[in-house]
DNA sequence: GTGTAAATGAGAAAGGTTTTCATTTATATT
DNA sequence: AATATAAATGAAAACCTTTCTCATTTACAC
């Protein structure tokens, strides 16, 4: 059931949100933006207003449901949390994201914070590319 | 004599061009937003236009004369191309950033890379956190 | 010096995201 | 079940960084 969810978040159950949760759990595509949601609602008949969508997404955010991706140059991308950081690489013909967790780059970013007495809180890597599928 | 790296680099040698080269070379700052290069010329006293100032920065880029840094959120910032590609480190107080290098991350990249058959072309890894000064 | 293509500046436009504000809705209280 | 109230919503405007347009100026080859 979402609404626990939405109310373990303390967060009101409203449908905005229920669908937003909705279409983020049942996309065939793990990564969206804002206008990917939005679009995906009025495909499925739902009204509902973009600024609704950032909102709710921001919130969500906040409140550990989903996290956000701000890939160079473009909006931002948001994906359901599901408790285990990764990374990303993106294709930079068709725009498909893939996912990779790799523990040595984890450590070693630790270390270099340590070492310049940076108390880490956050990093972004991405790394672009040419998937399989577009290489000629 | 910088009007042989414009040359060089086959841009015209303009004013607006030199002085945001010189503004990139004497600046406190190693790492610069459009705005900030635009302040500074401006309190210098030299007129021109924060769209010349993007032109120009893109250019600069495009000649490989300076490096374009996507940071999470906020604005571009360049900075002057010294050959060696280096990550970075940013303070989420103060926004001072320091420069890393390390071959292990590096390394690691390729072979996610290959592992996913992705041909790399770029990457971007930015830690954020906060700085020595900035811990009460 | 002249001619010509390139560069510039001002302001408009773009594009993603956030804010405003009047209206609607969820939830706690009768 | 009806009511009260604070929160959430939608539409449109505003925002903010960056790019574009276009008339004017400039650099550079001749
Ligand atoms: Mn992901
Ligand atoms: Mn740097
Ligand atoms: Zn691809
Ligand atoms: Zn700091």
């Amino acid at each position: 059931m979402e609404s626990q969810d939405l109310r373990k978040a303390g967060l009101k159950v409203t449908l905005p949100r229920l669908k937003v949760l909705e279409i983020l759990e049942s996309a065939q595509q793990r990564h969206m933006s804002a206008e990917d949601v939005y679009k995906a609602l009025l495909e499925m008949g739902e009204e509902i207003g973009l600024a609704t969508v950032y909102r709710v997404l921001t919130q969500f955010e906040g409140a550990g449901l989903v996290s956000r991706l701000s890939i160079e140059g473009g909006h931002a991308v948001f994906e359901l949390e599901d408790g285990t950081h990764h990374d990303h690489l993106l294709c930079v013909r068709c725009n498909q994201i893939e996912e990779f967790i790799d523990e040595v780059i984890e450590q070693r970013q630790r270390v270099i914070a340590a070492e310049k007495g940076f108390q880490m809180t956050d990093h972004s890597l991405y790394i672009y590319g040419i998937c399989r599928n577009c290489q000629s």
